[in-house]
DNA sequence: TTCTATATAGACTGGTCATTATAATTTTGG
DNA sequence: CCAAAATTATAATGACCAGTCTATATAGAA
């Protein structure tokens, strides 16, 4: 009980939160370091290639969790269609889990690697490669959930595709706008489109 | 003729493209000059705010220009699904026009302030309205579009908002992943969302 | 000429960045 | 209890940051 949290997942936590509400290049180590308590020393001992190292352990970390998030989701319903339009409606409300978020927009953002992907998509191949691995997974979901759903091959992973974007859209829309409408939008919209 | 092109302009030119590609942190005052031949008094002469109020102007000429763009492609078809369909496919091999862009996927971002947008989604109110303006603008496009073939205005609207959602995160999807399938994937599906 | 406004030029400021190096400390195993 | 390993502490590094400042043009008007 009452199990200290190490060092190393205090750092990978609060990076992991800043890195996604500010971006890569906004974030410097010295806020990660003053806001997760942690030593700078430590920092290059637990990630001696630095910044980067320790960016590409924040985003493979969130791509299994939002994967195992969306999984336990869409399990809940058999029918694809509710199913995934039942989560994209429970992504505005979610993440409350963590208790120190005000704003629950603030929460959309902190589950999406969107910020650092378009940070570095011309600039930075290893965390490029490591957001595209995460959207992969991401809309690979969506696709085995058709699958099971009775949609065939083709049909069931392009529109995998394209809730992934619509999600992935609505989500900058959403921030942006700082207003649930555009997820709330696309998720009503969910049943017309998978009705093919 | 042999027009030449102010100061002003060739920084606000180098600053959006590079704004659009890097993002509003990761690129400095030096790098735009540099890269504009513009001496760092100029800047400062035009834009005595500094660097947001130079993001600002970036912003909001990329907002009518993008508006523009968007309005003479859909103009060309009357059939709103047909032209939405369209114009979506048109977006990958479009912006050549700039002479110097040598990755079509880096065109697609340089007509995009989603990296902008979500930079400034919780960090700076007066970029991020601007963006925010942006994306409802091209929305507005697409409803106008859809009330002219029809749809009531409450299925225009939505349908608008779906649109922009999807372009906008098919639009990250593709740079992420380098590839233009994301945004054929969805042009593909356009008539099926929209034969409502 | 002289005056004034517009524009360019570039050095300089204080501060922060990621990173490195080295020393001190704490923890652990024998 | 000691020695080795794991971790933390601190200082300093050079590069770059946005922004300020002063000097210098350049042009048209009086």
């Amino acid at each position: 009980m009452d199990e200290e949290i190490s060092t190393r997942d205090r750092i990978i936590n609060t990076a992991t939160r800043l890195f996604q509400l500010q971006g890569y290049h906004a974030t410097g180590l010295n806020q990660i370091l003053k806001e997760s308590n942690a030593p700078k020393g430590s920092l290059y001992y637990y990630f001696p290639k630095g910044k980067e190292e320790l960016a590409l352990e924040c985003i493979n970390l969130t791509e299994v969790l939002v994967e195992k998030t969306i999984r336990e989701k869409l399990v809940k319903i058999d029918d694809p269609v509710e199913s995934i339009r039942n989560f994209i409606e429970e992504i505005i409300g979610n993440t409350n889990l963590e208790k120190n978020e005000k704003l629950s927009l603030n929460s959309i953002k902190i589950v999406s690697v969107n910020l650092i992907a378009l940070e570095t998509s011309s600039t930075n191949e290893t965390l490029r490669k490591a957001c595209q691995s995460a959207f992969n997974t991401w809309r690979n979901v969506y696709t085995e959930k058709l699958l099971e759903g009775g949609f065939n091959k083709e049909k069931a992973e392009t529109l995998g595709m394209v809730i992934e974007s619509m999600v992935e859209g609505a989500i900058v829309l959403s921030l942006t706008t700082k207003s649930d409408t555009p997820l709330l939008k696309i998720a009503e919209q969910i049943p017309f489109i998978l009705d093919q």
